[in-house]
DNA sequence: TACTATCTCTATAAGATTAGTAGAGTATAC
DNA sequence: GTATACTCTACTAATCTTATAGAGATAGTA
């Protein structure tokens, strides 16, 4: 299990729509732009997180996109999971590995289960609204502060 | 983060290693037909933790492979981490990443290092030779129940 | 209608990583 | 001196990652 900078890409990209949610759609432009992500790469993760059901958009000149659930229905799990695939940190976990032939020598495999088990506690338990709220008091600390 | 065939491999050649620890050398033959792993790449595998100073070897008829350390002194994550790297998840954790010019706004950052953290947790607390012990008591059972 | 801003879709490609293969060389026991 | 086992370097096919390119579709508005 990694997360690549698609997945990066695409928990960025959703954070920010978190913070519009319910009052304006955002440009893929102003989200390349604010994240400092390649314009080009960042429209195919949107179409994906578009096709996923998480986003959905509008054509022409007000155009841009928007989320489609609300920031708290969404996980950070659920979007890393789509992006980058399921949480599986070693190819003994996936369906059709055959290196075990020997079950009772496989000690390691209950040891990864924990370890994504692990992982997947804590992806499934920050939701974008959480993370929405600490990135405005963070603002807010700044503005004060300067 | 994550376990190549490569490292997994070194961990089964560990393990196997330990189970014969202090009695007798293992060759690169057995260890491959054991654990079902192509011989020329277990020797690359073995080379580079004989390097690591895991494991030594004797070379000629009676020759093969060692652990260095007893197995309670190696710990999964010892393997883990020098044959596949550090534990990190994602980009943003490594040393040069750029991507997050606002650091008020790199929002994840420290959950990435809590699930870095959970899996060190993890891997940092199961040695070599409670896994031994593991399958000791699985082959005694197994061969019991024949 | 023409224009422009925006999203949509498919193709391509350079570079890195992974997993494995090949073969010649070196040391040791007998 | 010969068989056995480790040592070392190079090579390679396939896949994944991270983009880049460009033509097309849609919507608002002057």
């Amino acid at each position: 299990m990694r997360i690549t900078y698609k997945g990066d890409y695409a928990l960025k990209a959703v954070l920010a729509l978190s913070l519009k949610y319910g009052s304006s759609v955002v440009t893929i432009h102003d989200l390349a732009k604010d994240a400092d992500i390649p314009i080009k790469f960042l429209e195919q993760v949107l179409l994906e997180l578009k096709r996923g059901g998480f986003v959905d958009s509008r054509r022409g000149k007000i155009g841009g996109y928007f989320l489609v659930k609300p920031p708290h229905k969404i996980k950070i799990g659920d979007i890393v999971r789509f992006i980058d695939g399921p949480i599986e940190p070693i190819a003994c976990l996936e369906k059709g590995y055959t290196g075990c032939r020997d079950i009772y020598k496989c000690a390691f495999r209950h040891i990864w289960q924990d370890v994504s088990s692990a992982i997947s506690n804590i992806i499934d338990n920050v939701n974008f609204q959480e993370l929405a709220a600490q990135v405005n008091l963070k603002q807010q600390v700044l503005t004060y502060s300067i």
